[in-house]
DNA sequence: TGTACATCAGTGAACGCGCGTTCACTGATGTAC
DNA sequence: TGTACATCAGTGAACGCGCGTTCACTGATGTAC
């Protein structure tokens, strides 16, 4: 007992050097352990092999280190969905439905990421820069929106980008926590949640008048002449167009 | 302090006669102030004015007293989308709009359950009557996209219902989870979340081929003449239809 | 280059607390005859 | 209708435990001169 606790003091010296990065490390194990409601400010402590009083020099108490957790998640997802829209290539449609296997992609790889930041209760505006990572994250997915937008089809109604980004956040977001969890709460599914979602994408986007049964031609959307008409006349369920 | 306990026990008799009851509802409650991992069985004692003991005589465990709140969810939830599905009155997609708007009141009302169905780090197979509620509850979704399915106008491709039931699922938990809970963690929106989530399924509506602009007349869904001819080949993302 | 000192980051012992769980118990209720 | 008895549902005291938090402390590091 004592002697490994001797000897990893041993190995480190008297200081850590790195503990709030331990510390959140040994969080996010502990989070993916027992859920956001199970892990004890004395567990992260024992696990980065530290006294149960040096966490409070880097963290006012256990929900400040929740929310760090949960601020980084946010930020490692904001990278993820950046890389997997990847400014629009090769066209707006094929990475728009790779944004959405990425939403899926890390809820599954960091289920302890993904409850710190939707399930652990945490009002997200808890603290100023946690509400802006998560902003920045949904960001994203606004922008990537805001392209899609652009390219619905003349003569169609154009919905605020704002509301696509929403309903493409709760798509991902309810097929993510439904059927794409990491963890147990999973449910089972008669085929792979990423089939599901882009299907559920498509069809939607077939809705805003998109041609979807094959992606739209070549490099980068050359602002799409659809290849059937407008189905529907130009009034949405969202009102008018502005 | 122990007067209190002494005459709420002269109220009601040295047997409480209810406590299963009560300590559901005092679970209940608790998990709304605190969520679903900050309740204790000692608690939910100590509100049913009852001894720490006593939960013993009905729950194995909180976890077993947890996964009776979660059953009692499912089963309140599947009653209110029974309700408002109302067998598909007065026309099918008028129905599924009001399904959807239950679903948002339920996650809004009642957010206690709703975390302890969806958020609680519970498995669903834990026991088998919990998945069995789930299930049900779950079927009535599935019921109304049947219903949907044999709707989708002619020459359109028809997907499965159960995919479709899967879809109206995940957007319906993606809104109300992110935007229509009833607890400090829903997120603000520019709109109201059943504004979101109409347009949302209408748009997705509209990529199966139905008419959305406005709702089709008359009773009880005449097979719906379309009023706009299909917009896209029949050859849907999701394969061909059986 | 050396020294004194301030600051930083961690220690470890201690505390009060509430939790989950157990135990022998007891009052109330139901039932057989 | 009364009585004896079994069963049920709760008591309350006790336990060991781990948590969050505090405190005076100390070893290591950085810096001014």
């Amino acid at each position: 007992m004592s002697w490994r606790k001797e000897q990893r003091r041993a190995e480190r010296g008297y200081h850590h050097g790195n503990l709030k990065e331990a510390l959140l490390q040994a969080a996010l194990g502990l989070i993916a352990e027992k859920g956001p409601g199970g892990f004890t400010f004395a567990d992260a402590a024992r696990m980065a092999g530290v006294s149960p009083a040096a966490p409070y020099r880097h963290f006012r108490d256990r929900d400040e280190l929740l929310s760090s957790v949960a601020q980084r998640g946010f930020e490692q997802f904001e990278a993820q969905l950046t890389a997997a829209w990847d400014d629009g290539r090769p066209d707006t449609v094929t990475a728009f439905e790779r944004l959405g296997k990425a939403y899926l992609a890390f809820a599954h790889n960091e289920p302890a990421f993904y409850s710190a930041m939707f399930e652990s209760g945490l009002p997200v505006d808890l603290s100023p820069t946690l509400q802006a990572a998560s902003e920045r994250a949904f960001g994203v997915i606004r922008a990537a929106a805001e392209r899609l937008a652009a390219m619905v089809p003349p003569g169609m109604p154009r919905p605020p980008a704002m509301m696509m980004a929403l309903h493409f956040w709760s798509m991902s977001h309810g097929v993510a926590s439904l059927f794409a969890r990491g963890d147990q709460a999973r449910r089972k599914l008669p085929m792979s949640a990423e089939d599901l979602l882009e299907a559920e994408v498509l069809i939607y986007l077939r809705g805003l008048g998109f041609p979807t049964d094959r992606r739209p031609p070549g490099p980068n959307d050359p602002s799409a002449k659809p290849a059937a008409p407008p189905p529907v006349p130009p009034a949405g369920p969202w009102g008018t167009p502005k």
